[in-house]
DNA sequence: TTTGATCAATTTGTGTACAACGTTGGCGTC
DNA sequence: GACGCCAACGTTGTACACAAATTGATCAAA
């Protein structure tokens, strides 16, 4: 799961590495709704939980708190972000150029091993068209994102993708449902266009594939917005 | 999330405020290279300088951590992050486009105070021209920095440069003094890109702005490079 | 002199008790 | 019955004591 953190030096990062699952895991959960908007989150039971004592868990906290996933008041809890319609709309923006500048900047042309793992996630996804749960969607997507973050090679550029990824996909998702979106349809354009990037791929073509990727979102966002109302 | 982050409710801020006033004092510390590269931090002393314990201390820290400024290491101490070329690059790299899109992402049109500020910098840095110091510019160049961040609406671009902002320019700063470059001469072209940015204010233009400021960033690498050969 | 191990000192990481703060429910009064 | 006060409770914030870990010095042996 925190496969690739890359904890440059040696093996002191193993504290580190506690810390960073247990940030990855707490932010999973958020991102899959089982911690939904407005959840009250216990520091206490959290670290009991994870085998551990406050302070570490509150560290942890408080990068979510940082990257806007949760937000602590003294006296109330720690609660999971809600939606904010004005900010959700910067956040997709400034999405929409990040994804375009991963074909631009510092692009990684993957090995075998990617595309074996691409045509394995498209075909797990074929399967979820038509069985596939809400959550199971969202797995997906998260599994399909860590993936196609890799074909940038620039460091600053992915963490800051990744922040807004998990930022704006709960808000979405959770927007989505409300809206009554048909979330079907949703994996079936996903589908296709996972496909259109397996295409661009063979073509060696990366800029084309973020530029896949970013009218994708920009279309995801605009079915949203015209469902609202 | 850093400063401007509009602590929504009520005066239960303070508590906040207090950290990242602390976070804010020792990031500029670290950027005006009070605190140099490979600098070793003394949590008790930085919380007895602050009027507070170790650990509100350590989170501030964390946090510093997190924006990659500074490393803690067990047993060791936390050390002020040292340059990483490659890093370096790849953060320049994204922080150009990013500026660029300042001029397209919600761009706010400027009212009167801030064309006032901006004059008054502009004087400011006429003057630092000849007499200034290396610390006296880098202060200068923050502040200068804070004033156009704010062309742009898009709050989570705005986080994402100022973090790339502090975790760039000192590292530009030492490498800058180190290969000996001509200082004053940086100082007079950027007071040349201020008065660029004045006019193309005028005209309303703010792409152009932005685009003015792009050029420069990208030229002022470009300086250093070539001294580094 | 060099090398090696051992130990003390310093620092970060963790656990826990207590303070600060907001909420909620009950109770009393109007 | 409705409104307001107040106290008890739960939660986050802080302080401090202790554990874990690394570094540097010191000393002994080859």
């Amino acid at each position: 799961m925190t496969s690739s953190t890359a904890t440059s030096s040696d093996v002191a990062g193993s504290v580190r590495d506690r810390h960073d699952a247990m940030h990855a895991e707490i932010r999973r959960r958020i991102c899959l709704l089982d911690y939904p908007p407005g959840q009250r989150l216990s520091e206490v039971s959290l670290a009991e939980e994870f085998g551990t004592s406050r302070t570490p868990m509150r560290r942890v906290l408080a990068r979510l708190e940082d990257e806007g996933l949760v937000q602590s008041l003294h006296g109330v809890g720690t609660l999971v972000t809600d939606a904010d319609i004005a900010a959700l709309e910067q956040e997709y923006h400034l999405r929409l150029e990040l994804t375009e500048l991963t074909g631009r900047l510092d692009p990684v042309m993957p090995d075998g091993a990617f595309i074996t793992e691409l045509d394995r996630l498209i075909t797990r996804g074929a399967d979820m068209i038509e069985a596939g749960t809400p959550r199971e969607f969202t797995a997906f997507d998260m599994e399909v994102f860590q993936l196609l973050l890799q074909l940038t090679g620039n460091l600053p550029l992915r963490d800051v993708l990744e922040r807004l990824y998990y930022k704006t996909k709960r808000i979405w998702l959770t927007a989505a449902i409300e809206a009554q979106l048909d979330l079907h349809q949703e994996f079936r354009i996903f589908h296709h266009e996972l496909e259109a990037i397996r295409i661009a791929l063979q073509s060696g073509d990366l800029d084309a594939v973020a530029h896949i990727q970013r009218a994708h979102i920009s279309m995801s966002f605009q079915r949203l917005r015209k469902k609202r109302d």
